[in-house]
Order: C-alpha cells, then structure tokens, then sequence
DNA sequence: TGACAGTATCAGTCCATGCTGATGTCAGTC
DNA sequence: GACTGACATCAGCATGGACTGATACTGTCA
C-alpha cells in the first residue's frame, strides 16, 4: 500500500540538527560526545533528540562501559526510501487520470 | 553528499494529513473539492497544506477554469528517495569504525 | 450584472516541539 | 567512599505550526 510510509519516521528526520547527527553516523558510529563536538550543540538537547530518533527506530544504542554509542539503522531508511520511491513510481506510471468535477 | 536532503522537503511530508494528500495524488491528479471528499478536511486547512506542498516543490498547480488541480511532482520524491537510499548504504557499506572516546 | 461555487488569504487560538538550566543516575577513578 | 565524567530526565519558556471562522478574489452561469 501506498500509505506505509510513517509519518512519525519522517518527523524525525524533518529537524536540521537530527538530519545531521544521521549523516554523520552514516558514516561512523559515534557516542554523544563525539556528536556534541561535531555539532556543537549542547548536551541536553543532543539528548532528546537522539531519543526522538531512537524511538523512531532510526538509530539504536549500544552501551560502552560510560560511553552510549548510537548506531543507525540502515533498515529504516531503507524503507523510507522504498516507500518514497514507490509513492514517486506510481505517480509516474499511471496515464495520470483526471477525475471531473 | 550526504547532506543533500532538504529538511522542509521532509518537514512537509511530516504532517499525516500532508501525507494522505500525496498519496492520493500519486493515483490521481485532484482539485480541492475531491481532496475535501477524500480527506474529509475543511477547504480552509487543506488550501493550507497545499500551499506547504506547493511551497516546497512536491505538487503542483494546474488552473483550469474555476478549479485548480493539484498533481504531485515525482522528481521531488525521487530525490528525496535517492538521498535516504544514499543514507542508508553508507551506513552499510564501511566498516563502521568506531572512533575512541 | 448579480448570484454562486471554488479557492486563497488573514487573524486568532491552541497545542506540539525545540532549547535550556537544573538535577538525577550510573560507571570509572583516585 | 568521594569525586568526576557521560548521559538521561524534568520543568519552564519560547517558537512554530495545525486548525478554524471570516473574508476576499476569481471564474461560471443565469
């Protein structure tokens, strides 16, 4: 179905700073200090935001001694783009009816 | 890059009701009326959506006479498919190094 | 031209959310 | 056990956005 995309996966990844902590574990499994120098933000807020991601199933964590390392989930982007891709492919593919008014 | 995705593509997609609208225009190119019949939302919040929509390059217009017909630009969702899928196969493809606290 | 339907815009209200300082908790170190 | 550092949680504040009623604009039709 066309609706499987959740909106709450999209929230979260609809916030700048959020966006960029997910690039930047694209590239590297980081713990929030490593975040907080790259981003410059504060820890607090580092926080919560990594707790909206990880409640959308974007990044998981995995406990190091004090340190909190977060990992992202490739699968859920995955299918973000595998239902972005096929909302674009349907409006591709149909001879694009127009319903009367 | 990785940064390549723009926050209020996504931002605009956020919103379930937004969503809903983008999905049905993926079958159908609509006007209001049938997107009030569809969703059952007023015409006054729905113009608001669109315009959100328009403004950030998802749909677009088409005015035919007394009516204005929405049809979704799938180039938009695309590029927004394009940028998760990237995303995602970073975060697969290194080794994932783990950089020392 | 007047009436009406489709749509956009505006101002106001209410709620969600992002940011912050303060504080709590837990693990490691002296 | 006291201390420190990493991280989470909480309450408060400010801002943004979703929704609404009222209103304006535009095209069609009688």
């Amino acid at each position: 179905m066309l609706m499987s995309v959740d909106t709450d996966v999209i929230r979260a990844l609809g916030d700048p700073l959020r966006l960029r902590i997910v690039s930047l574990l694209a590239r590297e499994t980081l713990c929030t200090t490593h975040l907080m120098a790259e981003t410059g933000a504060r820890q607090t807020n580092l926080s919560n935001h990594l707790r909206v991601l990880r409640e959308a199933g974007l990044v998981e964590t995995e406990p190091c001694g004090r340190f909190t390392y977060y990992r992202l989930r490739p699968e859920a982007l995955e299918a973000l783009a595998g239902g972005f891709a096929d909302l674009a492919a349907a409006a591709r593919a149909g001879d694009r009816p127009r319903r009367a008014c």
